[in-house]
DNA sequence: TCCTAAGCGAGACGGTACGTCTTGTCTTCCA
DNA sequence: TGGAAGACAAGACGTACCGTCTCGCTTAGGA
């Protein structure tokens, strides 16, 4: 029951999150003020802090939509560090944000949120494949690899994202297979591709 | 001429860099205040933006020092990724500065500076290497490397530091060797170890 | 038709009135917010604003009542000052809600209200006594007298209402009597005393 | 020493009073707002509330300066109720503010703070006039006469201040007199006109 | 030894964002 | 159909921080 007023409250948030992608294009994410987002959003002040605690819980919330859809992925093909193309491209057809994000000192912040999401999505891949070693190293190879792929994307980004995501998304894996395969040995798993991505 | 007013000049930015280091290590990098700062290092408000446009640029002199430590270091025995090891001894004789940086959202633009420091290394590294590849692939290697090794070395810290720096060090090189080399072919090069850095 | 609609409709107002006295005594009236008044009343905001078009109108049909029984004790003795001691003795019996009104900066616009209230009464009495003077003079005395009397209860409530109301208002009532009738002749007029207020 | 500073922050503190003046004749008292103050005194919110914890902290500075004024003017001719001509000149100079001031609901609160030092002057003539009486009687006696004076002013200033201010001051001190002479006889003492008020 | 210019502390200031609060309007659903 | 529940836009509040600024004090060099 009350349906329509969480109709009208998921339209608010859907507004909201909506402002300060928007916003992140223009400005990047730490220049957009809660004043930019809401005026964009045609939302009253306490209106905002009545959804999201502040700028960086908005931007959470958002993120937690990607994060869903990589999960989503990587439940059709676990094992494949298949994350990897699934964000090249999503960052491809999103570019004015990912590259709104990964310009000039704009999204430090937002790019170690998203780290730490691919970590744990990386550390869900290091279970189902076969990883040998403790799992202090195992965490070890979660942060690294979770590092080096933010890295990589940051700088394909930089560079205008002009490579195509299937050559980058081969060069990381193999640097990366070929590292924590010979360390700690992987069974090889690279299942098919699973469709793209659509939020953001 | 002058002497005595550039020993003055030296003595206040001194103090400056030692009151950002002190109150990183209280209440974080982002937490701290440019009133925080001038309170703790007695100096007048003036003074400091008469030294340093903003708090970043303070943060960035005071990071001229390390790089300056690792760019000797390298030089003594260059492409080694000699940083690494270097790196970690660093950071656990200066533990509480780099639990600060690294803990809670305190140091997202710190650490991205850092790296960008560390790639700055690691390319001189990749050219004293035989890296075989394009300019493209280089940079992408780069990245890689640079944005694995501050995963780890994040990682590293936020557990404590507790596992032994030449551990941790000998992992991380592997990885990246395997990784690398087996991709692009790199001639060994592991000369002895330089002494250890002592700033910061 | 539909008496019972009437009776809800009186009872949700009845419900507000209390509400405010209640949430007066407790925080003032500047202090008390509609929300106060609605959670305390058990209303919605959309009934508050249904019945009342603010805080203010609400204070004003509470008055309404104090100003009824006021002019219902005056016909009974006109031209007698009468409503000095059932201002008082009103007061007295109320005394929680007198407090609020006039403790500190709570009530300066409700003790406006109530001003011009008593001053309406003035002016009935006034034209009651025989005044001599012109229309202008005779509203310079209603003014001062009924600033004055407002002074002398607040003042007598600011002690904590501890003279006898008998006694305070034999004293304002020379006060008025003997500089109003000194200037302008007044046919003495003092009815025998009318039965107390019971609303509030 | 630093006297400059002191000169600074007096220029300040005039542009804030001037600027809730200058408001309070457009907009009045409730209805201004800080930002409106600070926008017309071209000064920063945070200069505001450096200098005055509020608005009404302000208003309160500047009645400051009208309560010197008048007990400037009291020490001349004391037991005079001097202040009764004194404002009502004072007021037709100032006719702007005043008129804002006393004009719908705007200035309850105005009144009442001026009612009050008004209240105080009127205390020290008491005091100088040979009062007979208890103290409680003359604390009554003061705020009968505080309270029918602010009440002539207010009227007055809302028929527009036509009447000559020596014939309401005349008519209120007559008033006056008469009563609390009559009640518990006062040494006459009018002794010669004081010059007028600037302030304001 | 005096003098003079620079470095400096102290801190006022304009500007701007923050997160909180209250108001009055509105929509939806229940009894 | 009246009213409870409560989302909402608007906008003021008082606090925090920033980077600029003016002011005198201190403290050496050079005269």
């Amino acid at each position: 029951m009350k349906r329509s007023t969480d109709r009208r409250v998921q339209r608010t948030r859907q507004l909201l999150q909506d402002a300060l992608i928007s916003m992140m294009i223009e400005k990047g994410y730490e220049a957009t003020t809660v004043q930019d987002i809401i005026d964009r959003a045609n939302v009253g002040r306490a209106t905002f802090y009545a959804h999201f605690a502040d700028k960086e819980t908005l931007l959470t919330s958002r993120l937690e939509d990607l994060r869903n859809s990589l999960s989503e992925r990587q439940r059709q093909a676990p094992g494949s560090l298949g994350f990897s193309l699934a964000m090249l491209e999503h960052a491809r057809s999103h570019l004015p944000v990912w590259s709104a994000i990964v310009g000039r000192d704009s999204g430090a912040l937002v790019l170690q949120r998203i780290q730490s999401m691919i970590a744990a999505l990386v550390d869900v891949d290091m279970r189902a494949l076969a990883f040998k070693g403790t799992p202090a190293q195992r965490d070890l190879a979660v942060q690294y690899i979770a590092g080096a792929f933010m890295a990589v994307l940051t700088w394909w980004l930089d560079q205008g994202a002009k490579l195509p995501p299937e050559e980058v998304d081969a060069i990381f894996r193999r640097l990366v297979m070929q590292g924590v395969a010979g360390e700690w040995g992987l069974r090889a798993n690279s299942k098919g591709r699973a469709p793209h991505l659509k939020s953001m």
